[in-house]
DNA sequence: CCAAAAGTGTTTTCTCTACACCCATGT
DNA sequence: ACATGGGTGTAGAGAAAACACTTTTGG
């Protein structure tokens, strides 16, 4: 081997599974799009892209979202790279596979409805593309192991929240219901919550108190040794 | 967008990281290679390769490992894809991580001595290029993880093995000492292993009992809800 | 007979689970 | 005053942690 020149090259994508809560219907959905080119044109499919020359692939995932939702800073990772030789029919792409996690509430509707794309729950899906099913099922498997292990479930809530709601969070990624009193003590005792002086009035006459996520209390906590963790029973 | 003829194409690669046990030394090594081509020729690097046309991914790092150790039919899963522009200076790749499991004397020592390839300790590790020092560190992090949740550890043993090597493998990837009745305790507890009727004798002279992962046990106890857990104290 | 490593149980502490009633308020 | 959803505590079971001595056998 003297170089790289004689080995052959591929295009690279990326594919962003997105994921949204719903926290008016309490469901977890995904954002799909329409494909507008072919091969399979006017499918249901991932929203994915061409990796270009200057960017990296994080970069790359983060454009499609963007370009896609008019959100930045949004809590966004890789999943898996999906390389089968004959996984798109068109040509030969590699792609890796990103997940992001924000509030339904935070999408721009009119950018979401231009680009020809739909929220739809997570155990309600239309036929996908490709590999994409493959793409959204590890995803969704991915997202279940990291909520009991990682605060990231408050990156789909709103910043401004309250206990029931979180709950019912964890209970539409979960598929399984909760008790109540065990999961406020469970979530309240690692001292990563702090609760505002202002209720949540529409959903009911009492109100319920909002909470935030306070991110410095939990990174120092997550330095001296605490990990959060929240198995629910 | 009318089809993908407009859009750049990379070259694509994946670095397998290569764990291996030395059961007698108890400690966690990696496989390293010399690099034989340039850029950094000469320099320590994961055993890596491009991807060829008619393979998926999966099956090239297949062909890595078999192609440097001699070994196929070995754990081995995908770890992060690393995408940054500048990652390799010879030109933009598209690396795909994977990580091996093996126990090191499973390895055809010869193979390994003509490629050039090195075992050294995880925690002793030369310098590497590029970007491999992160990915190794991931797939560390990975493994810890992994080996919590999953009875992948078998894997870096050799088909029979005592409890105290089955410790002492697990003290290796914590680092961290573990306390022999309650590991003990836990592990029987879960009846996926089977004791034989053979002892080991070269380390002491009672002599340990042989015990061997079984794996039907534990797919079965698996599917119906039974989850390998071995946070260790 | 002794050195060296393997093997074995019990008590205490903590965490997880199950479970039902009172509270605040708008209508 | 009542309907609606929010909020709270405790007892019992089970899991995790701490801990030290006995067994076997080759030399």
């Amino acid at each position: 081997m003297k170089n790289y020149s004689k080995y052959p090259k591929y295009l690279v994508a990326v594919d962003c599974i997105i994921f949204g809560y719903d926290i008016q219907k309490k469901i977890l959905k995904l954002l799909l799009v329409k494909r507008s080119f072919e091969p399979a044109k006017g499918s249901w499919s991932l929203a994915g892209g061409f990796v270009k020359e200057k960017e990296s692939l994080d970069e790359a995932a983060s454009r499609i979202l963007r370009k896609l939702t008019g959100i930045s800073n949004v809590y966004m990772t890789q999943s898996l790279t999906y390389g089968d030789t004959d996984r798109d029919p068109g040509a030969r792409v590699i792609s890796t596979a990103y997940y992001a996690l924000t509030g339904i509430s935070a999408i721009d509707y009119e950018l979401v409805k231009d680009n020809g794309a739909h929220w739809r729950s997570v155990d309600d899906l239309p036929k996908l593309i490709f590999d994409h099913p493959r793409m959204v099922k590890k995803a969704l498997a991915d997202l279940q192991n990291l909520v009991k292990v990682k605060p990231v479930g408050f990156e789909l809530l709103p910043e401004k929240f309250t206990l029931v709601q979180l709950q019912e969070l964890y209970e539409a990624i979960y598929q399984k219901r909760i008790d109540k009193r065990n999961f406020r003590k469970k979530i309240l005792s690692m001292g990563i919550l702090e609760k505002l002086e202002e209720k949540e009035k529409e959903t009911s006459k009492k109100g319920a108190w909002y909470y935030m996520f306070n991110e410095e209390r939990y990174l120092k906590l997550d330095r001296n040794g605490f990990s959060f963790n929240l198995d629910v029973s």
